[in-house]
DNA sequence: TAATTAAAAGATGTTTTTGTCTTTTAATTT
DNA sequence: AAATTAAAAGACAAAAACATCTTTTAATTA
């Protein structure tokens, strides 16, 4: 198990392809975007409904449609794609699972997860999803296998 | 879902209620373990079998028997009982999932999820299991509810 | 050495996550 | 308007995670 679920991991994926793919224009249809980032297509179409119902991406359906993104979902921010899917427990939970774990009732581990859960907060919030399509268009990053 | 795995999560709170419960010699039952740490009774056992294979935690059977903790296991290190149940795929997996990333072929989120990873690995390594006892003694962390 | 205690082990059940397949709906194109 | 395209939606299936219950084994105590 990773810090996501693997339906996000899947998301985040696939929001970066969509942007990458369309961000000159036009739509890219779940075929190819789910060959483009390795994840089962009926899956993932699931996936990227529910994205699009939460406004993550934007759909269109006939002929030319397909998943792209506008000026406004390209300036959404990483965090925004994974407390959708995954809600905010990565961000707010305890790490060990208690319930009632807070500052006034810690558990032993309480503060070492604040420094750490900030930390993947921060960088989840402080990178827009378009921030990393230079990369993937230099063929310095990659999504696949 | 957290970082940990429920599994994770309960190994984790069992084995701190063990070190905290047996300090000063004895044993504790499993029957006091799950409940003084809220989680269900037969299916800790599972986990605590495990961990006593793996020479996280000491057991004995028989009356007066049951788990504990010795010096050598006092000092076990945090990511000892973390890997020993979740794998190291949290120290050392990509971020999203994909198997061929590495520093060569990066996934997009390779770079910033180093330096989480590092850092949750570097707390849970420089841990060992007794460290936690004093807060626990004074009641000023607490491992249930 | 028989009874008792408590963990180990085995079998089975439930829920959640992940994955597949089919039908429907909304666009476009001819 | 009919045919075509592609996402949306619904039903279903497999696998993994989480949980429970029963039987067995290894100690201790009387």
């Amino acid at each position: 198990m990773g810090i996501f679920s693997k339906t996000c991991e899947y998301a985040i994926r696939a929001v970066f392809f969509i942007a990458h793919r369309t961000a000159k224009g036009g739509r890219v249809g779940i075929k190819e975007i789910a060959s483009g980032i390795n994840s089962p297509e009926h899956f993932l179409a699931k996936i990227l409904q529910d994205l699009s119902r939460k406004n993550i991406i934007r759909s269109i359906k006939g002929p030319n449609g397909g998943f792209y993104m506008d000026d406004a979902t390209l300036k959404r921010r990483l965090s925004e794609v994974v407390e959708a899917v995954d809600g905010n427990s990565l961000f707010t939970g305890c790490g060990l699972g208690l319930v009632y774990c807070s500052e006034i009732n810690p558990c032993p581990l309480h503060n070492e997860f604040k420094g750490i859960r900030a930390r993947i907060y921060e960088m989840l919030q402080n990178t827009t999803i378009e921030a990393f399509n230079e990369d993937l268009n230099l063929g310095i990053t990659s999504l696949k296998k």
